[in-house]
DNA sequence: TATGAATGAGAATTCATTCAT
DNA sequence: GATGAATGAATTCTCATTCAT
């Protein structure tokens, strides 16, 4: 016993992934409120009752499912701000990051964004994402706050203000099949970002 | 006959906004998937099947109660819009308004961010009301645009950008428990949009 | 006052008259199980409500609008009766008014074949029914029996096997939406029960 | 291996067979239009939810139930009808059979008799059932025309005219309580229909 | 562990009947 | 009398969850 993974966990993480996999799958297809713990069952190529000795509920599926591919995006985004650089090409790795994380995984897009409804505990979990997707942008312009590249600003609502603009973006993507290259969303929304709109800065 | 509206069309247009009324309050509540029509009925003081004299189905007590909130929001927008002067100035009206009507109709975010499922009539609803709060925002960049204030740049890409980023400003306020003054947030954002982050501007 | 009917009553007889009227057509239309009191209102020009000044209830309406009818039926069956003559003509003119009267009231046919649900009142007012139909049926054998027309035969069970034959003549005629001549029918029928199919009367 | 029905199929079919027995206790009790899925679900001694694993919807259930009786009764009449013989042989083992078999399920004859309201395809489906019904009684008259035994007459309307008959005959036996001898009945409508009634053949 | 049949609470919808105007 | 808005019991059907095998 060398090692502390016995096969019976092994092979729970594998059906509970194999669950999950299908869950999102089922919820791309049908969206989330017709996605029924059958068909996701199905999906899995396992029985419903299987289901429940992994977990305790469906909404506890769709909770954990959610939250591994939100950890994965966020996972990612971290990485893209670490590699640090001038805060427009990070923030362009960023928005990179993200738009094509959606654009592959378009069965997570449904269940991202179907983000209202659900237990007081999954509302919670919901914020605390949003929160850390802000607090890793924090992190972000507070590094180039620091260096000077950009001009002081409360940086949480910067970050706000990006991530519902990246969201939006996302949105239309998928939901308006609107079909933009992913490189000139970036570059659009980073100048955007960085660069504002007037030709002359500064109130009056 | 010094009017051509009868009794029965007053109180029936009365029963409507009183069910339409509920739906909002059950909705902010429970959140869209839970809100049944028998607690619509009781918040709005009727028998369930009086909710069906003045709806077809609760598909359409929902339709009916988003479509006309959204249009009150847009017509407000619009106004904002219509009163012109520079951009940045309308733009911070915009931003007053749709801030301020969020605000003012708390139980309205929930319906206005439930967004994802819904039958393929709902979707396509949903869809034009974004393009219909695009436009608009396309008009006042596009004036903008023709008058010199502000550099040439996709007006339909700026205004996604801009809706995106005032959804998740209204979310983060209601859903996140926020308090910042309505006039912050729209000073702030206003002056994000036009002069952007970065203290040089331009690529390299 | 000479008279015994007050205006009310007058107008209370055309009322339920309408109604009675109305609802043969929408049963004729929808089926028994899909009329609803509604729409045989609104069929009969009046308010819903006003239905119930004039019947008790929706199964009231539908026993009498049944019942008038039926009478109607047999009472001419029975004038084709007590015409009299050779029981081969009487019994002609009896399915030729039968097979006419369903012809000319398509609507009635509906009413008239279902007739298998409903309280206990109303099946045993149904039995009642298809007893007098027999019953006129068996006075006009007992009198071809008395005259020696027609062989001994108990008159009661051949009524009920010429009621049925007509009954099911009658439905595919409708139904089955077969069209041919009503006094081909009659013909057949009369000479079926009249000579019978065997070349050769008699067991063995 | 040996057999290719699994122990699923073989519950499955048993679950079927109960509800659909069920129903037909049930419609046997309250009629078609007042025989729910949770009094059928009662009866058959499982939960509503249960009923459903088994057929898609009521009209389904009403369906089988209906449809696998008339087939049952339609291929014992065929055993009558291929065995041969004299048609006055044939036609009582006919009537024998239809009546025996009434007799012995009488709950059956609501189903029967209930026969004019539903959906489109149901009748169609109720049509066909005659159809074949009234086919088989013409396969028996023609073998009987070809051979000489009976004269040429219209066999559909033969057919039409048999059925119809013996239908009402079932219908008094049971809804009616009448309680002949079924023996009694079979004879009667045998001779009624081979020989007609009048003591002189033939019109004038 | 795995299964999938069984359960039953709960949802939307309909419609006969009542009753205030 | 006449109206038609209001009622709520009743119905069909769904689906998350349980549990015997």
């Amino acid at each position: 016993m060398s090692q502390t993974v016995t096969k019976g966990q092994v092979v729970g993480e594998f059906r509970c992934r194999a669950i999950r996999e299908a869950a999102m799958r089922v919820v791309g297809r049908k969206g989330l409120a017709n996605a029924t713990v059958q068909e996701i069952a199905n999906e899995a190529g396992v029985a419903k009752g299987t289901v429940y000795l992994y977990f305790r509920s469906r909404e506890e599926i769709i909770e954990k499912t959610t939250q591994i591919a939100v950890d994965d995006l966020l996972d990612r985004t971290l990485e893209a701000i670490k590699a640090g650089g001038l805060v427009r090409d990070v923030l362009e790795r960023v928005l990179t990051t993200q738009i094509g994380y959606f654009d592959e995984h378009q069965d997570f897009f449904r269940l991202y964004f179907a983000m209202v409804d659900g237990s007081e505990e999954s509302r919670r979990r919901r914020l605390a994402n949003r929160r850390r997707h802000v607090a890793q942008l924090v992190t972000m312009l507070e590094a180039a706050s620091k260096s000077g590249e950009i001009r002081a600003a409360d940086p949480e609502r910067v970050a706000i203000a990006i991530a519902g603009a990246v969201r939006e973006v996302i949105f239309r993507r998928i939901d308006g099949k609107s079909t933009h290259a992913p490189a000139d969303e970036v570059r659009f929304l980073t100048d955007l970002f960085c660069d504002g709109l007037c030709v002359r800065r500064g109130r009056r």
